[in-house]
DNA sequence: ACGATTTTGTGAACAGGTTCACCAACTCTT
DNA sequence: AAGAGTTGGTGAACCTGTTCACAAAATCGT
């Protein structure tokens, strides 16, 4: 990285452009999120080790993610809590707020649509949708419920590039392809389903189920360890 | 393994208490669901391949991941369905439902109450509990939402072992306190706050918030490599 | 019966992420 | 001004997880 730098602004662009691993990308909403609550209670300035607790990470986890955006720290004294703020947001995109839309206006559909701290974190639930007719017309919160045949009009008009499924399994795939085809190149999905897209779209899976079946396989695990009188 | 091995019975034992890598089990509940839904469609043999494309990993991946179980598969052939997903819900411990106790009735807490598909993967909510009077004696789909103040009762009567906490951030702390003090072990928080809990209790963290974010990040990323010229 | 074919199970190589340990750079005290 | 104390940045070691490559074990066809 060093070697290629040839002027300040080649090397900023550099930084920008620099892959920072996944790991540390799904942190830095973390870390986010701990300095806006430390600026909140008026202090200025933080070390790794404050961030740390307030993350709920190693500091040096903290400082090695931080290495990957740059030097922004002080040795001796640590970090300027605005200025890092001010950084993180930059890095992951939240200098602005990104319109998202919803599929599925349904029991988890309006819980999204109702979700409070959207907003302050750069997310913003531009439109809903929904297939049932019933539901077309109500008003989730601030926001009415359109038809699902105005999908692609939507995402369009509004320039949206993020897109939530929150329907029943059986009809997320389907929705998945028209919202690839209308211009959503990501997608976070609620439906317990694999869904396929094409390359350079990216896709998260959140399944509640399998969070709780998870945690079951530890439970059980304990439950066995006290029964067999297991390790310790 | 092989040199401890004295006896058939202890061997199973020491399968059935052998650490299996998080990776792993993170992943068996999808090719649970994966043979699940295999069985349904009538196919009684399945190759490590199958699998593959029905969870969306790599058949390498399915095979280290099930060598932890034992070997239950028959070269040249495939795996048998049915002892598959048996041996794998045996392993996760999804021999018998897992009831759970729900902390929050707002919009969040009725579309888990309300979610289908918990019951065919083991997870039981068994009560559901807020802090708002005006909450307490409606119902959510079957089950009547109970007192905050009725939890520990709640918890112990029925040894519930794992909670979900659907409140507002600041409420979630206490929320964890006072689950893992009536004998909650496994805790599954849709708050985005940071809870503390003592060693030996497991929590998992859903933040939707935060998947957003990593989504925009990688929006942004794709937006700057075309502004300038990136990476092919 | 035997070679061709399929598919599992697994050691080895590889990749990614975390922790450790320590130097460098800053402040504070005297 | 100099030493003591603090804290960020970072290479190295370590650990976990994934992919590769192939032998072992089964079936199938002839």
């Amino acid at each position: 990285m060093n070697l290629l730098r040839n002027d300040a602004l080649e090397g900023a662009q550099a930084r920008r452009r620099a892959q920072i691993p996944d790991a540390t990308v799904a942190r830095l909403p973390l870390y986010l999120r701990a300095l806006s609550e430390l600026a909140d209670r008026g202090v200025t300035t933080c070390s790794s080790e404050h961030v740390a607790t307030a993350a709920g990470v190693s500091s040096a986890n903290i400082r090695k993610d931080l290495s990957h955006l740059g030097s922004y720290g002080t040795r001796g004294v640590g970090y300027d809590v605005q200025q890092l703020r001010d950084r993180i947001a930059e890095t992951i995109g939240q200098t602005h707020n990104w319109d998202v839309i919803l599929v599925g206006a349904g029991h988890l559909g309006s819980a999204l649509a109702a979700y409070q701290g959207f907003g302050n974190r750069g997310i913003h639930v531009a439109a809903v949708v929904d297939e049932d007719p019933a539901l077309v017309g109500t008003k989730l919160g601030s926001i009415t419920v359109d038809s699902v045949e105005n999908l692609a009009t939507l995402i369009k008009d509004n320039g949206i590039l993020i897109g939530i499924i929150a329907t029943p399994p059986d009809a997320a795939q389907s929705v998945a392809d028209r919202l690839v085809e209308a211009g959503v190149t990501s997608i976070l999905n609620f439906a317990p389903t694999l869904i396929q897209v094409p390359a350079g779209v990216d896709v998260r899976q959140v399944d509640v189920a399998v969070e709780l079946q998870i945690l079951a396989y530890h439970e059980q695990r304990k439950a066995a360890s006290v029964k067999g009188g297991g390790v310790t």
